[in-house]
RNA sequence: GGAGAGGUUCCCGAGCGGUCAAAGGGAUCAGACUGUAAAUCUGCCGGCUUCGCCUUCGGAGGUUCGAAUCCUCCCCUCUCCA
């Protein structure tokens, strides 16, 4: 029995240190406490942060206590990264808007009611010049350029400032304060991670269990999901959008997001797998079932995923045209509009020369008729489906 | 503080007075083939009032009929020395 929750517990995990010492804590058989921290900026959550998510609904649902951490105070020194910078502290009421937006957004994955939320800034505003000086005796220069990024910067000569020290001090100092049994963080988080346990361990308490988890890949496959390199599923996404952005991921990916993401036992997965090589599954199918399962926790349940589903299937394999298009009205002040500059005002495109390059590639459709004509004429007072590549639509009215 | 090297269109990277909207590669995008997979092939890849015009090669000036290419000053990055 034990050994089931562990292996499950450690599914798709990194690193766990120490097995033994988990494996103990939860023979004690009493909620432990999970902690998980968050930065307190862009609240913009894509898949790649829900497998932190994820593995903390899977101690929730074995009936541990959730300690959801938004850095607020560390905000301000930032995760060291080599750039120099003290950043600005975010206002008390971005903090809080920015928690909001977490809350409606993990809760979908979370139970609220199982779900505590808390402010490092609720006790370090409180801490003392003197008490900070007493929590860096605690620990040494040399032991903090252990740290990969500075000892790398020590070495080739770049600066570190002094403030960067205490980002993982004072992440090391909530797990005191917040008397963590475990932490969960990305594998980039493992230095911060450890320095809970040293400094729990200073303050007499039983160090935590680290649990590290791997950074999801992003769409691509190669670089990690990250809004800023367009990779991403952000769980806000539309449900068709959603879908299609999982339909195109590669075979491979599949498999990966399927550990990291999907709540399917590990069994299930397998047999999938084994179908696919062996040939008796068409791997698209089993990605359907995936995209499925990630649509209906993000919108709402079963219909929604079969609904997405649905319309997945009309729009590409049968080619209908989508129900749900975006309308757009448009003054038109000459009598004339050219089917360029209709396109790059209803937002299809990024510019009229962007229009005329689709249109020559044979893909703009109008009414789902494809047109080639790169000065056609729209009348004005007509409305009709304008469609740029496979996904683009909107329905236009030229007025 | 001293000595070098360099900043080119999303990225890497050629160009070094006219033929440069700027080679080549990558990414993106589109088309074909498919399972909106992969692989492959093709096209596109600054903007516009699109057979032409306009704005781009770190910034500001200058020399020239003409500059990404030459000169001056400034800003930034990297390497080496102190």
């Amino acid at each position: 029995m034990q050994a089931e929750v562990i292996e499950e517990l450690l599914r798709g995990s990194e690193e766990v240190l120490l097995k033994t010492e988990l494996d103990k804590k939860l023979k004690e058989n009493r909620p432990l406490r999970i902690k998980a921290g968050f930065d307190p900026t862009a609240p913009d959550l894509h898949l790649g942060h829900t497998v932190l998510i994820n593995k903390l609904k899977q101690f929730q649902d074995f009936g541990h206590e959730i300690l959801f951490l938004i850095g607020d105070f560390t905000g301000m020194i930032g995760d060291p990264t080599g750039k120099n910078v003290t950043r600005k502290p975010l206002s008390h009421e971005e903090v809080q808007a920015n928690a909001r937006t977490y809350q409606e957004q993990i809760f979908k994955i979370l139970d609220p009611d199982k779900t505590k939320i808390v402010f490092n800034s609720t006790w370090m505003n409180a801490l003392t010049s003197a008490e900070l000086i007493q929590l860096a005796a605690k620990h040494t220069v040399a032991r903090m350029l252990e740290r990969d990024d500075f000892s790398k910067r020590y070495k080739s000569g770049q600066p570190i400032a002094i403030h960067e020290f205490l980002y993982p001090l004072i992440q090391g100092y909530d797990s005191v304060v917040m008397k963590a049994d475990v932490e969960l963080g990305g594998t980039d988080q493992k230095f911060n991670l450890l320095m809970g346990r040293q400094l729990q361990e200073v303050y007499g308490q039983t160090p935590q269990v680290v649990l590290t988890m791997p950074i999801l890949e992003g769409l691509d496959g190669v670089q990690k999901m990250s809004k800023s390199l367009n990779n991403f599923i952000g769980i806000a996404d539309s449900p068709d959008n959603m879908f299609g952005k999982i339909m195109k991921i590669s075979d491979e990916l599949m498999w990966r997001y399927f550990e990291l993401l999907s709540f399917k036992s590990m069994a299930v997965i397998k047999s999938y797998q084994e179908k696919c090589s062996s040939g008796d599954e068409n791997p698209r199918n089993v990605k359907f079932e995936l995209a499925k399962e990630i649509v209906a926790r993000f919108h709402g349940g079963e219909a929604a995923g079969a609904r997405a589903l649905q319309n997945f299937i009309a729009r590409f394999q049968k080619g209908d045209i989508p129900e749900d298009i975006g309308e757009v009205t448009i003054n038109s002040f000459a009598s004339v509009y050219l089917i360029a500059n209709l396109l790059k005002d209803a937002g299809l495109t990024a510019s009229t020369s962007e229009a005329v390059r689709m249109i020559n590639q044979g893909a703009v459709k109008i009414d789902g008729e494809k047109i080639s004509d790169t000065k056609l004429a729209i009348k004005v007072g007509s409305t009709h489906i304008y469609q740029v590549g496979k996904r683009k639509f909107a329905r236009v009215k030229l007025i």
